[in-house]
DNA sequence: TTGCAAACATACCAACCAGTCGGTATGTTC
DNA sequence: GAACATACCGACTGGTTGGTATGTTTGCAA
């Protein structure tokens, strides 16, 4: 359960090297075919160190959560479009950008929290609990830009910020899916275009919005 | 690697229970915690049955997945939905349906073929391949509607019905893993809403004007 | 009734797997 | 420099897994 790093600075080293691999092999093959020495092997360390970072094989799933949760947090705080004053074009951006990083294999860009809890949420709560909080986490900072996009410009009633920027995750987590089962990235760029356009058609005034101004 | 029954007419016996038991047990807990031996004690069969009927783990997971797509292609072929003569309102129809059967457990109504591709795309090209022809092959089906639903109401420009299709699969299967990873069905409900508004606005301009609430 | 193949069942195995344990090397503290 | 802590090593274990080898039963045609 938990596994926080025991206070001090412990330099770059066996703990870290295995989050990287679990990100990395978990979205190749997957949780349960992911063995702890398949683990141990990519991160160039032994089956000792791994227990001795580590409770368990569970423990490490939580904590690569966690990591992705880090990671993902502050990969979308530094992109290019976050510099947009309209929280419009921000959110708009950010579906630009998500279509843009579909570059390189698979695992390279798949998400690892929706790859990992759709495999373990009815056998590991911890790990499903964390996924969550990453996925929702993520949501909610989509949320915070289309809340200020939907102040700032009006939109058709019928739905929440929280809703639609939950919808956005579905829509890349169900790309990433066709992605898999198809072998090609095609399918997912066209289903963000989709998404893009869903949203400009919510921002868009309607003709009587556009007469009669707020 | 192949496993198509023997050309003659094995009655219901240990083959389909073993196949629902994999339809069943895959979406609970994932295909590679799913052993033989749950396989064969949930249909009630020895593991000799088991490799009677299948050539290996493997094997048995396409046999499921083309079990999964005669399953689906003979369920929303007798849906209510069918009946509509216009195209355009068995799409939507077909958009409420897939809302209304997110009923009971998770393992009941999520997507088989969906769960199983993204844990075995990078391990098993028969399976991921089997998961492929079930996923495009109902998209294929609801494309045939929205292209005629194109053709007698005309659409906004921009798309084909192929990719607003696809579009609708990737929802649904993110709307799955929103599901599994909130543990919550209301997420995957409004995802579906919102998948269905973008259709309705879509296909608004020759469609009647409607009153939003202010 | 016999013959025979398909449909099962029983017993077993070699490989594998998560986790354990005694031990070593390298600091850090007092 | 003694006492202690952290990081890491790798052989080992008890249980599990996919798969096999070898029966036994069942359905049915001749």
């Amino acid at each position: 359960m938990t596994d926080v790093p025991p206070a001090a600075n412990p330099r770059p080293g066996a703990r870290i090297r295995l989050l990287e691999a679990a990100l990395r092999l978990v979205r190749e093959r997957g949780y349960a075919a992911t063995t702890v020495e398949d683990l141990c092997t990519r991160a160039g360390v032994t089956k000792g160190a791994f227990f001795h970072h580590f409770a368990s094989k569970e423990a490490l799933g939580v904590a690569a959560a966690n990591q992705w949760t880090t990671n993902t947090r502050a990969f979308f705080a530094e992109a290019p479009y976050r510099a947009h004053a309209d929280p419009l074009e921000r959110v708009l951006g950010y579906l630009d950008f998500r279509k843009a990083i579909l570059r390189g294999e698979l695992p390279e860009f798949t998400c690892f929290a929706g790859t990992l809890v759709q495999e373990v949420f009815g056998t590991s709560a911890p790990i499903r609990t964390a996924c969550e909080a990453s996925i929702t986490g993520h949501a909610a900072e989509v949320a915070a830009d289309i809340a200020a996009a939907m102040e700032r410009h009006g939109v058709r009633a019928g739905f929440t910020a929280e809703s639609l920027a939950l919808h956005s995750q579905a829509v890349l987590q169900g790309a990433f899916i066709l992605a898999k089962a198809t072998g090609r990235t095609d399918v997912a760029v066209e289903s963000i275009e989709h998404l893009r356009r869903y949203v400009e058609l919510l921002f868009q005034p309607t003709a009587r919005e556009r007469k009669d101004p707020p």
